[in-house]
RNA sequence: GGCCCUAUCGUCUAGUGGUCAGGACAGCGGGUUUUCAAUCCGUUAACCGGAGUUCGACUCUCCGUAGGGUCACCA
């Protein structure tokens, strides 16, 4: 970084009026890369300026999400900048001086309709098939603002805007796209529209990170800046999130989910990140695993996409599956096994559990599929022995006097493994040379049939050893 | 409707004038100690269309087409 350059300054800006979903999160997500890239600050700034919308619980939950992934920020509702709160509906006096600055200059003004009036203008134009442009019904003298009525922005200047955005390159947009829009509303609060300029110039926000929905209002802003005489921060437009089906952005009806269920579902916060990061980025090779860490130094703002990318969960099943590999087995085992604490199992049932829990990990693609299969029933024989049509222990061609034979004859050998030899090697160690002999299918298959009781299970083996010596011989 | 944006395998993407258009997920096929899974190997599959610029266009320009965004006292 030159002398000259400014500081990296990144904010996340949610509104706290619902879930986080992974479309939040993933402008979240670039905005804290690029400022931990370039050891800048991240600010996380609560937009609550809405408050019918508002819903309870929805700021702790954001933060929640955030520090579950570990995105931590520098400010936050829980920790002021020099500016103050970081909570806007905290900082009311703040916009009401920017306001008040606006309207000595003649660029602010009460506006002296009625809702029923605007809405009445904007009945008319939609008629007649045009755009709804407050300013044609701008007073020509401005009554002084007593706080009761919503306070406009007089655009200064009609004329088309050109700018730069990281990502898109150059932007323009004529002047259709200016209004006098409202600054602060009838009830005290200040639209986004004007707050959030207001706060990126308090706090110094340096780059300006956020969906390609504010590309045409991004005029307003710039006339906005300009109004007040303030350069405008860098602008990377980050493209949607698509939904499954591929043509809207990603909502709740899509599928999005709170961005805590897949915590609840047991997907590792580096596996989300680097999924989510992946998600209208890449940083160019052919190597798609990455750590946090790793992200962090590869992130960068031109490689952006401009297109929008849809969700595939199927994606993100597998990126988890490669980030639970590279974690200590004992670890992973203790998170599936935490799945089971309303199980109320029985000891001898959780000791079969935990032996099973090597196969259940190659198995699975989150911590929380062992124990969804075995909600549905697909592990029940580590219970209880299972209750099946005997026709089904036939291998094949084979006929049922040979499976029979071949079980008697597995038994046999079985009952000479002393218990204390008991483990997965020595069993199959033990029934191996028989099953060459016979064909393995010919006996492994009865073998694994009366142990579980169902067409798809782990191996004989692995259930021989899970169930212990003595069921295992009984089941036989 | 006005204004604006976008466009490579089914999906996510690499590619910045000359590539057999590469990778990953999914799919399909096969191997691996029986089943399912996992794993390994292999494999199918794409430059939205039309002009133009150029010796040469996925890459540059224009025009279409399709999709999306936005026109609030919501953010």
């Amino acid at each position: 970084m030159s002398d000259t350059a400014k500081k990296v300054v990144t904010r996340f800006a949610p509104s706290p009026t619902g879930l986080m979903h992974v479309g939040g999160l993933r402008t979240g997500l670039f905005a804290w890369l690029w400022a931990r890239k370039n050891s800048g600050t991240f600010i996380l700034r609560i937009e609550d300026t809405d408050k019918i919308r508002e819903m309870p619980g929805s700021k702790e939950q954001i933060m929640e999400s955030l520090s579950w992934l570990g995105l931590t920020w520098d400010f936050g509702p829980d920790k002021p900048g020099t500016w103050g709160s970081c909570i806007q509906s905290e900082r009311l006096s703040v916009y009401k001086t920017y306001a008040e600055k606006l309207i000595e200059k003649g660029l602010a003004y009460p506006d002296p309709y009625t809702e029923e009036e605007v809405e009445a203008f904007r009945k008319k134009a939609e008629e007649n098939k045009l755009p709804f442009l407050f300013r044609n019904h701008r007073p020509e003298t401005f009554e002084s603002w007593d706080g009761t009525k919503p306070l406009r922005f007089k655009v200064p200047e009609l004329k088309r805007y050109e700018w730069h955005d990281e990502v898109r390159g150059a932007l323009s947009a004529g002047m259709e796209a200016l209004d006098d829009f409202v600054l602060i509303k009838a009830d005290g609060f200040p639209t986004y529209n004007f707050c959030h300029i207001v706060d990126d110039i308090e706090m110094g926000v340096s780059h300006v990170m956020r969906g390609e929905e504010f590309i045409s209002s991004t005029p307003k802003f710039l006339s906005l800046y300009e109004a007040l005489g303030v350069q405008p921060p860098i602008f990377a437009t980050l493209p949607p999130i698509l939904g499954e089906s591929g043509t809207k952005k990603l909502s709740k009806r899509d599928g999005a989910k709170d961005v805590l269920d897949y915590r609840a579902e047991g997907y590792l916060p580096g596996a989300m990140v680097n999924f989510l990061a992946f998600i209208g980025w890449n940083p160019g090779g052919e190597k798609e695993i990455y750590s946090i860490q790793e992200l962090i130094k590869s992130f960068s703002i031109d490689r952006i996409q401009k297109a929008g990318a849809r969700f595939n969960p199927e994606k993100l099943d597998w990126i988890n599956k490669e980030h639970i590999k590279l974690l200590p087995m004992e670890e992973a085992f203790e998170k599936m096994l935490s799945y089971f604490k309303d199980e109320s199992l029985s000891e001898l049932s959780l000791e079969r559990l935990k032996k099973l829990l090597p196969v259940a990990y190659d198995r699975m693609n989150t911590f929380s599929d062992f124990h969804t299969d075995f909600k549905n029933g697909e592990y029940s024989y580590i219970i209880e022995a299972p209750v099946y049509d005997q026709k089904n222990i036939i291998w094949k061609t084979d006929t049922l006097e040979n499976a029979q034979k071949h079980l008697r004859e597995v038994k046999s050998i079985l009952s000479t493994l002393p218990d204390d030899l008991w483990n997965l090697e020595n069993i199959k160690h033990a029934v191996w040379e028989y099953a060459e002999k016979e064909g393995r299918g010919n006996v492994l298959w009865p073998l694994r049939y009366s142990l579980s009781g169902k067409d798809k299970s782990p191996d004989p083996f692995t259930l021989a050893f899970a169930l212990g010596k003595d069921e295992t011989l009984k089941r036989i």
